[in-house]
DNA sequence: AATGGGTCCAACCGCCACATG
DNA sequence: TCATGTGGCGGTTGGACCCAT
């Protein structure tokens, strides 16, 4: 089988994806949803194969990703999880929302995995390594800059609705056969499930498997930093369209370079960069803190990659009225020229994330 | 300032599973 | 049952970026 036929397709671009192809993509997943991908490159007017625009909207567009680094509790519960599942960063992603396997399995491999080399823990075994891997990995890692990190009780989901208390520090790879097998068992959350919305939005057909509550009411003060001073950032507010806290929502007037990845990062909770200085910038693009959005389709970019937002959050939810409607959906398009994104299912995300009441693990 | 090595990450590749005809 | 199309996943890689020299 291999390649799919929509790839072998000549003429189609490959590599990075440029902000006009991004916001292309954007803009047809917001207004139409995801349906058939391998049609949507087309009707989106990209030249693309659709697994592709699959990926670039679920790795990089998604409204609800969350951005910047890893918090110390994700990252123990990724530690947690990949004992369990190993090298199923699917599922392991579906733990962690609104982050996506790609960037947890790089995490991994650019980060875990020498952490735990250098705590002399075999990062596939999860079990101490033998003296000659530890002098072996010595080496290598010996000269890695990242720190150990604090010794943080992890608070890890068992079947039995009770918690498992694992040190990052002293890991010893103590989980129980059962909890092992209800992972391996339990299907991994379809982040696309989300945003299947145009057509039946209203439909609550957020169905998280699990919440993150348990998991965030867990969380330090001091580990809450880990998201910024904002604390939409952290679990108990995911980004979210539709929230009324959408003054929180980094829009970040980029002006760094030139990349086209980064530069799209306009929708998203760039926290990095939200972190840093931005916040006046904020305030300069949305007088009052309110964060208006979509009031005339998307987004822009001017010539100088610099942003020149046009998404526009309201108190109520995002209107994407008056959405642009250009030449390549002209006739695609009879309905939906109105979207109410309030009653996007993404509200539930945020609003589900916030509530108190949602455990964890409940379902595992 | 130039450059070379290391790191990070977005995107691609190849495979598998499943649905459909 | 088989062929085909598509979605999804994990492994890999190329290039941008960072930093030391």
């Amino acid at each position: 089988m291999g390649r799919h036929s929509c790839c072998v397709k000549q003429k189609l671009r490959k590599g990075l994806w440029s902000p006009e192809e991004d916001e292309k993509l954007f803009n047809y997943i917001t207004r139409f949803g995801v349906g058939c991908w391998s049609s949507v490159p087309k009707l989106a007017g990209l030249q693309r194969c659709g697994k592709s625009c699959r990926l670039r909207w679920i790795n990089y567009l998604r409204p609800d990703l969350k951005r910047g680094m890893f918090s110390q509790q994700e990252e123990d519960l990724i530690i947690s999880l990949h004992e369990v599942l190993g090298n199923r960063w699917a599922q392991i992603a579906a733990q962690l929302p609104g982050r996506t396997d790609n960037e947890i399995k790089n995490f991994w491999n650019s980060c875990l995995k020498k952490k735990l080399l250098k705590q002399g823990i075999d990062p596939t075994t999860h079990k101490p390594l033998t003296e000659g891997h530890v002098k072996e990995e010595k080496n290598i890692t010996e000269t890695s800059p990242l720190s150990q990190g604090p010794s943080v009780p992890l608070t890890f989901p068992s079947s039995q609705g009770s918690s498992l208390l694992m040190d990052s520090n002293y890991y010893d790879g103590g989980l129980t056969e059962a909890s092992r097998e209800i992972f391996m068992s339990k299907p991994a959350l379809d982040p696309l499930s989300y945003y299947d919305f145009p057509m039946g939005v209203a439909q609550s057909a957020f169905n998280i498997p699990v919440s993150v509550s348990q998991y965030h009411t867990g969380l330090k003060a001091s580990d809450q930093s880990h998201f910024g001073p904002n604390s939409s950032y952290g679990f108990s507010s995911m980004p979210s369209l539709t929230n009324s806290d959408h003054g929180n929502v980094s829009v970040t007037e980029f002006s760094d370079n030139n990349s086209a990845s980064k530069i799209s990062s306009l929708f998203m909770n760039d926290q990095v960069k939200e972190s840093s200085s931005n916040s006046s910038n904020m305030s300069t693009i949305y007088p009052g803190g309110g964060c208006h959005m979509m009031e005339n389709a998307g987004f822009s970019w001017e010539g100088d990659n610099k942003f020149e937002p046009l998404f526009q959050f309201q108190e109520n939810g995002i209107k994407s009225e008056d959405f642009k409607t250009s030449s390549w959906e002209e006739g695609q398009l009879q309905t939906h020229n109105s979207i109410d994104f309030t009653s996007f299912p993404l509200t539930s995300l945020s609003e589900d994330l916030t509530g108190a009441n949602f455990d964890v693990f409940q379902h595992i």
